[in-house]
DNA sequence: TGACAGATTTGGAACGTTCCAATTAACTAA
DNA sequence: TTAGTTAATTGGAACGTTCCAAATCTGTCA
């Protein structure tokens, strides 16, 4: 099998013409003649030829490279799967392509990938920042130049652009919704409280429990890990509470899920006996029975927006900090018990 | 800010060394003095400088890169998700790092993703190919000597290592333990019947219905979306017909998750009236309620497994064609109604 | 002292591409 | 014919690294 590379100076050898015109070729350039392009683009797929991007880039070190980073927190969670697949579309289409990288929540390995892909000269970098990441961390790569978006969590001190959900409005709606449906009592579950998105939900609770003339009731948040096996964990406790919660808004969908699931083996069913509502709209979210209620926010679609304004940095050369916070819809499905919707259903049967 | 690149040339000058000398340091080699390495090493956190892999690659052409590429087909599927998380494990521990690339299913887009991962230079691939895909598809990546690592699902006639699960076994499992449980009548649910998975897991549905002597019949087996919508779809399907089956193995576990959905929507309990069980055995599947029993494939351990023998082919230089079909085995939850556990589940409340 | 060995260090050349300035070819206008 | 113009092509040099062979330094031994 072919072991040698073949190489431009191959291809001008076996057209006959020089290293330079086939340059020109591979770059679509309009200065060369038609019957010449097409010999040479005979030759090239005759001998099997690969691009060397990497020769290609090191010369061009002026301009960019054609690779995005993208660093997640948790790839378990389909959150942020969802997300790394909206970004994956926008940066393809444009040509790039993506270094993906799971933290899992541990800083140090974060530094070690973000490392790396700077060695490997990435065009910019879109960053779920692992819990406990600070500004300093980023400081190196924001020296060389290097366009970075953060997404979903804000590193306090850092000036970096940033794509985050209104954590507070959707929250406080997802509350007023269910307080409007009559609930008094609504506890606030899961998410690590020593997190920026969870002083930020919790803030839209608090403010949504004021507008409505409802006491806030500390026993009432309770926080967990941001998970489905969290969410059970978090219920288990709000129903062992002297004065029962009737509803809950989740952290995070997952959590949500968990919650109906602690719900059930309780013999309660979620969506009549308790009302949930989740945060983030997982693709789940609208198959699950029964559908969730939950803060929309598209994963995918985040994804497609940090991506897109990565590049716009990108070919600005360098852009300054921007701040993008996403609106953020409350979709009311079967899981906060808003009945209409459910008793068709049931009629239905 | 530091506009222009720090190279070694500028390490060396500050350092009073030659450049020759800050190679050496880079690579730790104990050929160079305690005192210079200290030195030089001081001066490369002063300067900030970044390696330039790409660089060195171009040099050593000989040698491989330290890229690893992934594509899959459907990275929204957690399954998937997982099995990135795996293969990013023992790559990053390898001092590799992973190019990350979803294909949607679409053949198309996944020769673009490969062709755009060979201008990169990645010393190996894992695919999980894109249905549809053809032997043809590799030929090039074959020919250059770079090792693929075929994952989930095989391509007929391609000459690449493989590494997927016993799809025949793992079915054939599940039916006889529901067979065991006194089930007459067991639905096959979901997947796309054109595919090659399908049509081993079918096999092994047929095997252990003639194992146990009952009788196969074609109404029971009802393809769909490998996913929770088609599940849902699948098993309304399964409820219309004149005579209803009184359990289902489905074709993966978002399946699973559809046809309880579904059956909850029928008023029917999971696990209980109806017993189902999935394959796969993704996270969800121990926190869900019921819990579900499936077939266990582990796609995290999957995707070490596979990274590891990608890593092997390419410090093997060359190696041949290795199929690995991985163990698989029954993991009884609540979902098929295996009583015992669910009772004193019960008796705990 | 001179020769030799081991430990360090070093100047090119090379990797595969792009870019620049310069060359050649083919016409056109005067 | 000749100069001028446009179109097409081309030979280096350069990008940041590694590798090789050769050079330098130190100390030791006869």
């Amino acid at each position: 099998m072919g072991k040698e590379r073949v190489t431009v100076i191959d291809i001008a050898r076996a057209a006959g013409v020089s290293k330079s015109t086939v340059s020109l070729v591979l770059q679509a350039s309009p200065l060369v003649n038609e019957v010449t392009r097409a010999k040479v683009n005979a030759v090239i797929r005759e001998l099997g030829y690969v691009y060397n991007r990497g020769a290609a880039n090191l010369r061009q070190s002026n301009a960019k490279s054609k690779i995005v980073g993208i660093v997640v927190n948790d790839l378990t969670n389909s959150f942020f799967a969802e997300l790394a697949v909206g970004v994956d579309m926008v940066v393809q289409s444009a040509g790039y392509v993506q270094f993906l990288a799971n933290t899992a929540e541990n800083p140090d390995r974060q530094r070690e990938v973000i490392a790396s892909m700077r060695e490997h000269g990435i065009a910019g970098l879109i960053l779920s920042p692992a819990r406990g990441t600070e500004a300093a961390d980023l400081k190196p790569l924001m020296a060389s130049g290097i366009p970075v978006v953060n997404v979903v969590r804000q590193i306090a001190g850092a000036k970096v652009s940033s794509l985050i959900s209104d954590n507070r409005a959707g929250i406080r709606d997802a509350v007023r919704h269910l307080a409007g449906l009559g609930h008094h009592r609504i506890a606030f579950l899961g998410g690590f409280p020593d997190t920026a998105v969870f002083a930020e939900r919790l803030e839209g609770y608090r403010e949504a429990l004021a507008d409505m003339d409802l006491a806030a009731r500390n026993e009432l948040v309770i926080g967990s890990a941001p998970s489905r096996a969290g969410g059970v964990a978090a219920i288990e406790r709000a129903l062992a509470l002297s004065e029962r919660p009737t509803a809950a808004v989740c952290f995070n969908d997952a959590v949500a899920f968990g919650v109906c699931d602690g719900l059930r083996a309780h013999r309660l069913d979620p969506g009549e006996d308790f009302a949930v509502i989740g945060f983030d709209d997982v693709i789940e979210a609208q198959t699950a029975v029964p559908a969730l209620t939950t803060v929309s926010v598209d994963p995918q679609g985040m994804g497609r927006r940090a991506a897109q304004l990565l590049l716009k940095q990108i070919n600005a050369g360098r852009a300054d900090a921007e701040a993008i916070v996403g609106s953020v819809r409350l979709v009311v499905r079967q899981s906060c018990g808003a009945a209409s919707d459910k008793r068709e259903r049931l009629a239905l049967l």
